[in-house]
RNA sequence: AGGCGGGUAGCUCAGUGGCAGAGCGCGGCUAUUACACGGCCGAGGUCGGAGGUUCGAUCCCUUCACCGCCUACCA
């Protein structure tokens, strides 16, 4: 006998660890056609956030799903080095203990993250497996950790190199000293993407640079007065009739003591401030074009911890980069050559990582060009060899690939993958996959020297299609999984990721890395707020899983908070929205709801409210499921098939239901509409099956046939037994442990229900005529349960229903009975003519019924009134519609029929309800 | 500046060229023999504004404000 009510804790552990050590995972066929999808590998130092735990939600249930339709299936899985992320953790660590990466150096420092990595990698995937993700964790797993592969694992590594190799040799990786965006805390270069501007409030400052043979001067505006120090022209538009006898002179540049000539360019926008833009190469990105097409070079006037370098004027060597810009403008005051200092929206771009100001640096770095890449990137897509879902996001993809920047990929790190590339004595560079074969390819003898730098993170994650399968060797699995089926993640990695995947894939195997991208919503707080730690509105999916106290909850919020003045405004927050911390609603519920909230929208707000009735929802499941064996269970269910069973037309609706819900369930799939799938699941169980079919099986169990009995047992039976089935990829564990219950009853053998085939929809038994008695029957019901709640009928009243002609369905006597005992009567009784009484009645088809019980007439009158108010406006309506000759003539036949008909019978219903309220007002 | 997305019930969101839907919330009745994490009934909407196409528009088109996001070099 199952418990009275679901608990989620003491059925979830208990199965995970039943299906990962009986190998259902792994389980594969290669016979079958394959369907792989690749897990958007995860920082392995990382914990399990709402955003993960969603998109893990949908990757699991469409691998079960595929899995249970006899598919090849393999969800490939690993973890991420992260490269900065995880050292800045490490470094931080060793922070607290006084110390810098540099006391240690670079081979200790790196030891000191592999045990970093050791010790709290297990984390993210043990959590991973609380939600239940059927994941091949043995495949690829070089370090033998049950967490899939590791991007810096030996295999990884080599797949790395190797590319790096080949792309040099092609010409596609170069080294060069351009100017890139440098994050001054870190000591590193980090790509476009890693940089967001945001506006502002800041300052801009007008200064004027005297001509150098005197006779007035210029004026130009900064948002950085103190990289004037590296300024090299001043430049105005060539059309700018103001300055067009200005070329070619020279200005003194203000502190410095240096001339600099006035040029002409068409980046200048004579309309903006005065028309005159200082020009510094060295520190902008825009200036250094400029500086190219004027064979300007530029001056690096800071160090790579920005602080002023020799290039500077004495005074100024040494200091800050900001604390720099407070001197100069002094020092331009008292020279009286600053014009004017105003207020200034603007964006500043900081780096993703540590929200430092970027700066642009003119460094040595590594590249790749993307040109080619990316237009091979845009045909793929363009060709429809990549499918993007929503579709509205190949915008974005294309609008990236068209407008690419070549790749910066070295980082001045310590942990990444080192780039193979060696240094002889004169500084010649030699790129090959280990030193040895640089050696032998190049004659060398000398003494080499390694490359410190280490590569972008995202260097090895775009290899991740092919390197997780084994690339370079021409593996049974790279055959098999690439492309994978469809890459499921966030539209916040589409420039990171999922392009460059693209184009890493193309380029080195000749296919696409996926043939589906799935674009899923970013994870928001019910109000639709960016869930953020110093808001204190993150949610940890363990605790919506194990539930936590309110104390539990606010000490974890506030836990190692940053800065001390968030903690009142979150400790604020946590009590509002969790009073009394979180109730446990299990994996299942959890799942089920992020299912049920995935549709294309772009944000999900995740409501707790809607968890809960999704947990409530996996209790009805439960309910089910222990009423059904409360009533099957060593009982006679129809296994044997040579007995014979009667059926209902309700035992062949509910059947009939069923394969619409699996045809349904089917397309909501194909389509990644996991909210369709789920409501389809959740409205044929609760509302069809639960609130329907059980009510009705009762009273056919209590039937004297034993055909009946064994034809209600047998269908609730099977039926509930597919639906475990049907809802297992999203609620796997609640469905294990009930189907492994119900399925003997149903005469089905196996292990798992994993393992199970899905169901299919078998039009074949589909029964309209079913369905349309049914439809009668809970139209007769409805009416029935609508006047006994309006004349406020205690539920548990019996009450006498009379009713002037049959429901129009085929077996009435079966339907009567039905309706007798939904409705609660005490009896159905026929009458040609309805009694004279202030009973209230209503009109179902061409019948009238009456509850046959004395109400107070001017309340009864009421009512009908009410009702026939609104008849008559949906009458008139319906008239208006059919007179209008342009309708009748232009509309299909068909529509208007249909509102013939729906006038005929509102119009009928009318009639009725006037006489009715006729005779009320008669007795009075 | 360009691009994308969004406005539908109190809240969160589906949806369709042919009587506006769900979950939660709300109101009423209800300890009934699977489930009170339940049952039954109900209230609640000019489908952002304005035009247009159409027999018919919440849906298609145009346009206007509004909100959100992404990309971009204005000093």
């Amino acid at each position: 006998m199952l418990d009275k009510s679901f608990s989620p804790a003491a059925v979830e552990q208990a199965w995970y660890q039943r299906w990962e050590s009986a190998g259902y995972f792994a389980h594969q066929d290669h016979r079958q056609p394959a369907y792989c999808i690749q897990l958007p590998p995860p920082n392995v130092t990382g914990t399990l956030h709402m955003g993960h735990a969603f998109q893990q939600t949908l990757m699991d249930a469409l691998i079960r799903y595929h899995r249970m339709r006899g598919f090849n299936t393999s969800w490939v899985v690993g973890t991420d080095h992260a490269g900065i992320a995880t050292q800045i953790v490490v470094e931080r660590q060793l922070e607290d203990e006084g110390k810098n990466r540099h006391d240690l150096g670079r081979d200790k420092f790196v030891e000191r993250v592999w045990q970093w990595k050791q010790q709290s990698g297990s984390t993210i995937t043990r959590q991973m497996r609380r939600l239940g993700t059927s994941a091949n964790w043995a495949y690829a797993d070089a370090q033998g950790q049950n967490a899939g592969y590791f991007t810096m694992d030996a295999r990884m590594s080599r797949a790395v190199v190797e590319v790096f190799v080949r792309l040099y040799e092609e010409g596609l990786i170069y080294r060069g000293k351009r100017l890139v965006n440098w994050d001054p805390k870190l000591g590193t270069a980090v790509s476009d993407l890693e940089v967001d501007s945001e506006e502002e409030d800041g300052r801009i400052w007008e200064i004027r640079y005297p001509f150098e043979d005197g006779g007035g001067s210029l004026v130009v505006a900064t948002t950085r007065p103190e990289t004037m120090l590296g300024d090299v022209a001043v430049a105005v538009h060539p059309k700018d009739e103001r300055y067009k006898a200005l070329l070619g002179r020279r200005v003194a540049l203000p502190l410095t003591g240096k001339t600099i000539p006035v040029i002409a360019d068409e980046y200048v926008d004579p309309a903006f401030g005065t028309g005159c833009v200082k020009i510094t190469p060295g520190h902008d990105f825009n200036d250094y074009q400029v500086g190219r097409r004027h064979g300007l070079e530029p001056i690096s006037i800071l160090t790579l911890d920005a602080r002023l370098n020799d290039q500077a004027p004495a005074q100024y060597r040494g200091l800050e980069r900001f604390e720099a810009r407070r001197r100069i403008i002094e020092d331009l005051k008292r020279e009286n050559l600053l014009v004017s200092e105003k207020p200034y929206r603007l964006r500043v771009p900081r780096s993703g990582r540590t929200n430092e100001i970027v700066e642009p640096m003119l460094t040595d770095q590594w590249f790749v060009a993307m040109e080619s890449l990316a237009r091979d990137g845009l045909e793929v897509v363009a060709r429809g060899e990549v499918r993007f879902f929503p579709e509205h996001w190949t915008i974005t993809y294309n609008q990236w690939l068209e407008n690419i920047q070549d790749w910066c990929i070295s980082r001045q790190l310590w942990w990444g993958h080192q780039i193979p590339a060696w240094y002889d004595e004169k500084g010649k560079v030699f790129v090959g996959r280990t030193e040895e074969e640089v050696r032998q390819k190049h004659q060398l003898s000398s003494s080499l020297r390694r490359d410190a730098d280490v590569l972008d993170t995202w260097f090895s994650s775009a290899l991740v299609p092919f390197s997780s399968l084994g690339w370079p060797e021409k593996t049974r699995d790279l055959e098999a999984f690439l492309p994978s089926a469809v890459l499921v993640t966030g539209f916040d990695i589409i420039f990171f990721w999922v392009a460059r995947m693209v184009m890493m894939t193309r380029h080195f195997t000749g296919k696409v890395p996926f043939r589906h991208v799935y674009i899923h919503a970013i994870v928001r707080d019910a109000e639709g707020e960016k869930m953020s730690k110093s808001k204190g509105n993150t949610l940890d999916p363990l605790d919506l899983i194990d539930g936590i106290g309110f104390e539990d909850l606010l000490r974890k919020s506030t836990v190692g908070l940053l800065r001390a003045e968030h903690r009142e405004k979150i400790e604020g927050y946590v009590r509002a929205h969790f009073p009394k911390g979180i109730p446990a609603f299990g994996t299942d519920a959890l799942r089920f709801t992020f299912a049920s909230l995935a549709s294309f929208s772009r944000t999900l707000n995740f409501d707790l409210e809607r968890c809960e009735g999704y947990r409530n929802f996996c209790n009805k499941l439960w309910n089910a499921t222990r009423f059904v064996l409360m009533n099957t269970e060593e009982r006679d269910c129809g296994l044997d098939a040579g007995l014979p069973v009667r059926l209902s037309f309700v035992d062949r609706w509910i059947v009939s239901r069923l394969q619409r819900v699996e045809a349904e369930v089917e397309q909501g799939f194909a389509e990644y509409r996991f909210d369709n799938v789920a409501g389809a699941i959740y409205r044929f169980v609760w509302d069809e099956y639960c609130d329907w079919y059980v009510e009705l099986a009762k009273l056919q169990l209590q039937d004297h046939d034993p055909e009946v009995q064994r034809g209600t047992r047998r269908t609730l039976v099977r039926v509930l037994e597919t639906a475990l089935r049907l809802a297992h990829p999203i609620i796997p564990f609640i469905t294990e442990e009930l189907w492994q219950k119900v399925a003997p009853l149903a005469g089905k053998q196996g292990d798992t229900v994993m393992l199970q085939p899905y169901p299919k929809s078998q039009p074949e038994k589909l029964d309209e005529p079913a369905e349309r008695d049914m439809a009668v029957l809970k139209e007769w019901t409805i009416v029935a349960r609508n006047l006994r709640a309006e004349a406020k009928l205690a539920p548990a009243e019996k009450v006498l229903l009379l009713r002037t002609a049959d429901p129009a369905l085929s077996d009435q006597a079966g339907a009567a009975k039905a309706i007798s005992s939904l409705a609660r009567l005490s009896g159905f009784e026929k009458r040609a003519q309805l009694p004279d009484s202030t009973a209230p009645v209503a009109v179902v088809g061409n019948a009238r019924i009456m509850l046959y019980k004395e109400v107070d007439p001017a309340v009864e009158g009421e009512r009908i009134s009410k009702e026939l108010a609104r008849l008559a406006g949906e009458i008139a309506k319906s008239k208006a519609k059919l007179a209008n000759p342009s309708f009748v003539d232009r509309a299909p036949a068909q529509v208007v029929e249909q509102e013939r008909r729906r006038l005929a019978d509102r119009e009928e219903e009318r009639s009725k309800l006037e006489d009715q309220l006729r005779k009320l007002r008669g007795r009075k």
